[in-house]
Formats: structure tokens, sequence, C-alpha cells
DNA sequence: GCCGGATATTTTGCATTCATTTTTTGGAAG
DNA sequence: CTTCCAAAAAATGAATGCAAAATATCCGGC
């Protein structure tokens, strides 16, 4: 029985936002597929990626593919090796700390952003879902605080209002979204009350339009994410 | 009828110079050639990228100039128009806005990292580069100080040590490029004073290893030369 | 002369094919 | 049993082929 590329597609499940507005064309859905199944961990670290399972598997020749494949490979989510094709690249522990340092660079800039062009109601969506997470913190629900804390942040880069900076915010977060740090403030609980602290100086500079200090204190508290992560993963 | 682009390409002379470039693999070789081909303005705004053309000015088939074409797309240098073809994209001024905004906030993080980790001996031959561009201020030399004042941000990214922002920085400035000049100081002589005291209290922050301030200084300088092209060229 | 529609040409997107290169397999020598 | 080398098999990189879509050209009508 032949699947169809889409069929393939709605078998992913629940997928995030994107997943509901249809492909304009073959190659981008075929792209965001493709990221996805590997973001999502189908391929092992440093595996190599199987053009020909791949094409069965999308229901499409390998041009596509191929095509696909130097795209991620551009973003750096894979890395092709001269005449041995493609891997799924593995992230050094200096790749880790790179990508959280630009990830709080960038961070930094969408709170400074947002202070200048924030409306009220945004801040108020923000300042809510702050509340929320402070009840799943004190619930100690894991799982319903880092959904929180991820909404905050995205929201926040949504709230600077430039499509540029989204875009390559959401790429490096594609890139390291493979490193599961989200598990990590469940062996440190220092460092959960003292995020959430830093979650409360966020809201307050925000709420002030303190873009200097806002950029400041993101950055640090990415900074912080990253040492916590080092030092449980490490 | 509209102006052909090959007319733009026999302007450019004999082919062979591509082909003799060495390359570590066809694809690299050819995706580094095709975009200074576009960087350095080849094909107008918004043409269209004439496939067969750049195969014969290449020596290639369609499919290695259509792998490229799809990172050059990803990378944000063109666009795709499904059927359609690509087109060289053209910034509106929102983009250029976007665009000169993330640069700020990646200097912005470069200027920070730089300061936790640069040497003395890095410092010093910014210093040096300071001075150089100084000179050329004094003297009223575009060309030089321009050069200088490049090469002086190119530094202070190289100081931070962060190889995923180099990467995305270069990324971003070769997509401005095109407009980059446009923030012509040659019309603004106020501003090159400005840019010039500017510098200045960069290479302070700087002496001083005081990362925060710095990153304050690099956006806001960032964000002015912005505001200086949106004058001259808007 | 200008416009609208049918046809011819070009272009695009993808599949397939072909030449190399790499990897695996098989077996003989030590 | 291990190691080395040669042949087979598979994978890669790039060229070509082909159907569909878009663009250009031509021609009749007003």
């Amino acid at each position: 029985m032949s699947e169809t590329f889409l069929d393939t597609l709605d078998e992913q499940g629940p997928a995030p936002a994107e997943a509901a507005k249809p492909a304009a064309s073959l190659h981008e859905g075929l792209l965001v597929a493709l990221r996805d199944f590997i973001v999502e961990g189908n391929l092992a670290d440093g595996a190599r990626v199987p053009e020909r399972a791949l094409c069965e598997r999308f229901n499409i020749s390998r041009t596509p593919l191929r095509e696909a494949l130097k795209v991620l490979a551009a973003e750096g989510l894979i890395e092709l090796l001269p005449n041995r094709g493609a891997r799924v690249r593995e992230l050094s522990p200096e790749d880790v700390r790179e990508l959280f340092d630009v990830m709080g660079g960038l961070e930094a800039l969408a709170g400074r952003l947002a202070c200048e062009r924030i409306s009220e109601a945004e801040f108020a969506e923000i300042e809510r879902m702050h509340h929320d997470m402070y009840r799943f913190y004190l619930r100690r629900d894991m799982h319903g605080y880092f959904h929180c804390n991820q909404a905050i942040h995205q929201s926040i880069v949504a709230a600077a209002g430039n499509a540029t900076l989204a875009a390559t915010y959401a790429s490096l977060a594609g890139r390291i979204r493979r490193v599961r740090y989200s598990a990590n403030l469940a062996k440190d609980r220092d460092r959960w009350g003292e995020a959430m602290r830093e979650h409360e100086t966020i809201l307050d500079a925000l709420r002030r339009r303190a873009g200097s200090e806002l950029s400041d204190i993101l950055f640090l508290h990415l900074r912080n994410k990253r040492k916590a992560a080092q030092a449980t993963a490490g």
C-alpha cells in the first residue's frame, strides 16, 4: 500500500501550530516534515541519514529529498560529508554553549524590542501566562511549568514584532531542541526557584518597558539556564 | 523589453573563473559562487533568477543549481515562487529595519561575549584599528573609514569566540550588504561625527570589559546607523 | 489600432538514469 | 582466528528526460 506524502504528514500526529497551514509547495512541505522528523529524534545523533528509506517514507524521489537535505545542512541540523552522505549533526558541549549564548542574545534583543512596541493587551497575556507558570511552580508540575515557560519566551519574541528575529530564533531553537534540558530542573530545585525569581524580574522590567534592563536580565537568565544544563548534563 | 540577464552576464566576462575556483565539493563551491554572484548585485532587485543561463555560466546542470537556489532561499537572499521560479528578494524598508535591529542585537551580544574573553592582544589590535579609523575620519577619507569600521565590528564579533554567532551574523550581513552602502555618511556629516564619538565609547567600554554597557552601546550604535540609512535612502 | 483568446514555446518540478565513490562481502594467506 | 585484498553491492553526486504549469506569440474580432 503506497501512502502519499500528505498522508504521512497527517500521521505525524499533534504537531505545533504550523501543521495546520497547508504547504504552499511540495518542497516547502517536505522541508518542514523532514526537519520535524529529525528534530523529534527519529534519527539517532550522528546517524547516517538514509536517503533511500526517507524517499520511501515520504514517497518522493531523491531529487527533492536531497534539496531539503542541503537546506537542513545550511541550517546546521545535519552535516554533509562529501561522498559519504548526510549525518545528523552531533552537538558538542561547545556547540551547546554557543547556541545557548546566541539564543540568549536573541532573547535579549527580543526583550528590548518588545519594550518598544508591546501593547497592554500583549503584556496582559504574558502576565497571565506568568501567573499560570507560577501556579505550576507551586504545584511542582514540571511539565506544565516548562510548557508555560516556553510560551512566555516565545511570546516575548513575538512581541518584538521582527519576523527576521523570529525566524532566526526558531532556527536555533530547532537545532538545540534535541538537547533535553527540560528535565534538568528536576534535579536542581534551587535552580528552579532561581529561575522563577528571574521570571519575576523579567515581568517587572517588561511592565516598566525597561528595554535595556530587560535585555540584561534575559541574557543572564539564558546564561544561568545554560549553566544549569551544563551542570546536570555535562 | 526589459533588461536581459544575459547582457548582465556577458558584461562579467569569461566564465571559467568559478570553475577554476577550488572547492571541497561542487555543491559547496557553487553555493559560494552563486551567493557572491547575487550579493554583488549581478542580478537586479526582484529580477528572475535564470536557471538555464546560470547553468551555462557555471557549467553545471540544473540539479546542483537548484539545490543551491533552495539554500539561498532558506537564507533569505532569494525567494521561490511556486512554478514561477526564483527571484532576487527585494528588501522592503520593513525588512531593512528588521535586519538592522537583528544585526544590532547580534553585535550587542558579540560585545558582551567579547568582554568576557578578549585578550589584551586582541584589544590592542582593535584599538589600533580604531586609531586608524580616527585618522581616516580626520582626513575625511570615507572609503578608508568605512573599511576600518567594518573591520572593527568584524573583530568584535570574532573576539566573541562563538562560531554560531559569527555564522548567523555573516548570513544577515550578506542579506543587507546590498543596501548597507546606502547608509552613506557623505550626505550626513553630523552623523559621521556622532558615529565617531560612539566608537570612542565602544572602545572605552571594551577596555573596561563592561559587557552590559558595551551591549547597550552597540545596539544603539546600530540603531542610529539604521536611522541614518533610512533618512538618506528613504 | 487595440483587445481577447488559442496555440506554441519556454520554464519549472520532479523522476529517472548514469558515472564514481564508498562500503560491504567473500575468501585466501599468514 | 585474524588480516588483508579484491570483487560485488550499494550509495552518492550530477545529468538528463518528461509531464505540467507558466509565459510568450500569434491571430481574429471589434
